[in-house]
DNA sequence: CTTGTTGGCCAACGCTTGTTGACAACGATA
DNA sequence: TATCGTTGTCAACAAGCGTTGGCCAACAAG
């Protein structure tokens, strides 16, 4: 219950401005100044409203997979409710691939996203895998698979993986990732 | 036909710090300094011998991924055969990992990930491939697994992938390698 | 109108970075 | 021995970084 403050659209700018750069420049390249110099603000508010570089990204990668609860998903299309689910999140929002970018070289990033994975993928992992000893297995590898299709397609830019349309990334990626959850060891 | 030069294990020193540091830090947090440091020897030395920081990175990831010739393997072993090589070259050799590092946001290093798996990998794919015509997307969706399994276990450390030994491993993402060479569309 | 608070800009700090140039020791050649 | 290119050290540079503190204008409360 904060009430609102004349700086919110400030805050609001800077926020934007940084996941921006964050998401194009990973963690070092992202300069305070360039994220001030976006929002058209000078660098100091930045520090003022978010204390240090560190908590601006923390704050700028706060983030929730949202995926989708397969129990209502034929069981034969997990895998490929997963991928669209995951091609859909990551066209849309900036954070992931800030997170994937950071995460890279820093390393309070790559904390954060072993956090999403282990408590956002692994339960689903564990709802829907044959034998729960294997769920958290499962779900690092749905990870490798979801993680380096989005390193090849948005970060590497490798030409055949750029240039896959939805339909055909969901029907080459769904099969891996229904093996992953369903298939036997 | 060069001949040898008394600098030539300064060189070598040099070239191996820089391969570490590039490894575990990527492009930006490796610096200058802590390379020379590594290698017992002053910063200048190394601007000296290799001109600029680029032209240091891009010595020290010269590199040949020495695929194996899958004419000698049964065509239903590829997948597995890909992936043991591939996991053998990611844990003997530190300059993929200096690649997928500097990669993310180092725009020469991205550069340099999409020649060598267009040239080394592409081939590859269209020897094996059913269709010529898909090679390339099978290609690049063999990178995809490949590249995201050693992010999540060498950069990420996620820990169900960063545990999986080295059969499992071959046991969950060889099915895969295999199906994105030789699977139908 | 006065006072206190908030939002914003400006100038500067201390530090690290890549990079450069001057200079001393060394080794081969003459 | 004198000469010259090579190998290495040292000190400094300009630029850029995150970060700080002071100052002023706009607003809100009394």
């Amino acid at each position: 219950m904060t009430a609102p403050r004349r700086s919110d659209s400030t805050r609001a700018a800077i926020l934007t401005a940084a996941r921006e750069r964050f998401a194009a420049d990973g963690f070092e390249r992202a300069t305070i100044r360039a994220i001030a110099a976006d929002a058209n603000i000078d660098p100091s508010l930045v520090m003022r409203y978010y204390g240090n570089k560190e908590k601006l990204f923390a704050a700028a990668a706060e983030f929730d997979l949202r995926l989708p609860d397969l129990d209502g998903v034929p069981p034969d299309r997990h895998g490929a409710a997963l991928v669209e689910h995951f091609l859909d999140r990551w066209a849309g929002d900036d954070k992931l691939l800030a997170l994937l970018r950071a995460g890279v070289t820093y390393e309070a990033a790559a904390e954060r996203m072993r956090e999403i994975f282990a408590a956002q993928l692994g339960p689903i992992a564990a709802r829907v895998a044959p034998d729960p000893a294997t769920a958290a297995t499962r779900a690092g590898l749905v990870a490798t698979q979801i993680l380096g299709f989005a390193l090849c397609r948005f970060v590497l830019k490798l030409p055949p993986v750029a240039d896959l349309d939805r339909d055909a990334a969901v029907a080459w990626l769904g099969p891996t990732v229904q093996r992953y959850l369903h298939g036997s060891i």
